[in-house]
DNA sequence: AAACTATACGAACGGTCGTATTATTAGTTT
DNA sequence: AAACTAATAATACGACCGTTCGTATAGTTT
């Protein structure tokens, strides 16, 4: 991938601007709206040549999808770790998701929402990663309230907390694309302060 | 649409038997990979005889999700509204949406989840009818909390926790479809019953 | 300088897409 | 039985799909 001296082959800029094009489109028409003939053109290259470096449009998808999670891991994950473990952790994690959707870091949303519903009743590689990620991502949630629990500030089934918060954040995603207004955000907002507030361990400082 | 004496004509049963076919697709494939050569072929009719019913594609996608509210209606909205207005009710519409999505009313899983974030960042006929539609159910389930809080069995904010109630709804239907298991249907209902407690007047008779 | 590899290109493949036009069949009405 | 209408089919169209091929160019290695 790359070159000793840190500089990028120049096959693999090409590659990596065909993928930063490739998940936003996707995050709008979804991963077969995704065509190799739209997205040669976009980029002003030639289709064949586009091809070559993935060699099949599985392919093409799948590595879309590693790079959406690293676009995906770099705005949301990465904030909010460096906040303490904790409650504090918890509310970083809601906060920065809310703000990645609502900034359209993808230009439809969360990609991760689109594909996935996309992807959800089908069968292949791209359906299994996306099973994948999505429990990977639940059970980072799960972990960072168990690390509350640990620390005496919450009280609650971590699996159960962490199922209800990822649920306000999915439902504000969509209803704001849906409805083109922002309104979701603060009502998801206000269903995690709730939540965590009937979870929250009495003296315990809140972050909000 | 009906003759006088009741019984369809030729057309209708042919446009209906479409319909029950694309919505089965649709909830699968989505709105875009149900294609109207594939739909005929499945059927054994011709392409251009099914064509003919709809004039055009964006019509057909907009008669199948029209087919497909009928059918979430008779399946999770009239068996609820036979339950007597109040907490009962709002319970009730909660059972029955995870059981619609549990038992598979459409194949895919939710057939509105699946198309609503397929158009949700696209333009056009169907992604109004979708929010249209979307507008309709958050409004169905705020007027039945709010029926529930004018008899004083209920003490919340009738949008905030329609918002809540719906987030389970959906993100059960998701990681069971996604992972092909059911456990987020408990864990659904779990919360269901958590949140509605958490807005119930102390001495109200609950009913799960 | 020669050999080799990486990258990109244009052209073409068989298929499927949505759509339009024209023809044929089946049902109803007179 | 003839005439008319509604429903279905046959055929064809241009556009685009993912994919393959042969080829040209640029960079690197010997």
């Amino acid at each position: 991938m790359e070159k000793v001296d840190g500089r990028l082959a120049r096959g693999d800029q090409t590659r990596r601007a065909v993928l930063r094009r490739a998940v936003d489109i996707a995050s709008v028409d979804g991963l077969e709206g995704l065509s190799i003939g739209r997205l040669a053109t976009e980029l002003g290259i030639s289709k064949s040549g586009l091809f070559a470096h993935f060699g099949s449009k599985e392919e093409l998808q799948l590595a879309t999808v590693r790079a959406a999670r690293r676009i995906y891991a770099d705005n949301v994950v990465v904030p909010a770790y460096e906040i303490e473990p904790g409650l504090g952790r918890v509310w970083a994690l809601s906060r920065h998701w809310l703000d990645y959707s609502r900034s359209r870091v993808f230009p439809g949303g969360c990609f991760f929402q689109k594909v996935s519903h996309e992807f959800s009743a089908r069968e292949g590689a791209v359906h299994e990663y996306l099973a994948a990620v999505h429990q990977e991502w639940m059970d980072l949630i799960e972990t960072a309230v168990a690390e509350a629990v640990q620390r005496g500030e919450l009280a609650d089934d971590p699996v159960q907390l962490a199922f209800d918060l990822n649920a306000y954040y999915e439902a504000a995603n969509l209803a704001s694309i849906l409805h083109n207004d922002e309104n979701g955000y603060d009502r998801a907002r206000q269903a995690v302060r709730i939540r965590l507030a009937s979870a929250v361990v009495p003296g315990t400082p809140v972050p909000w």
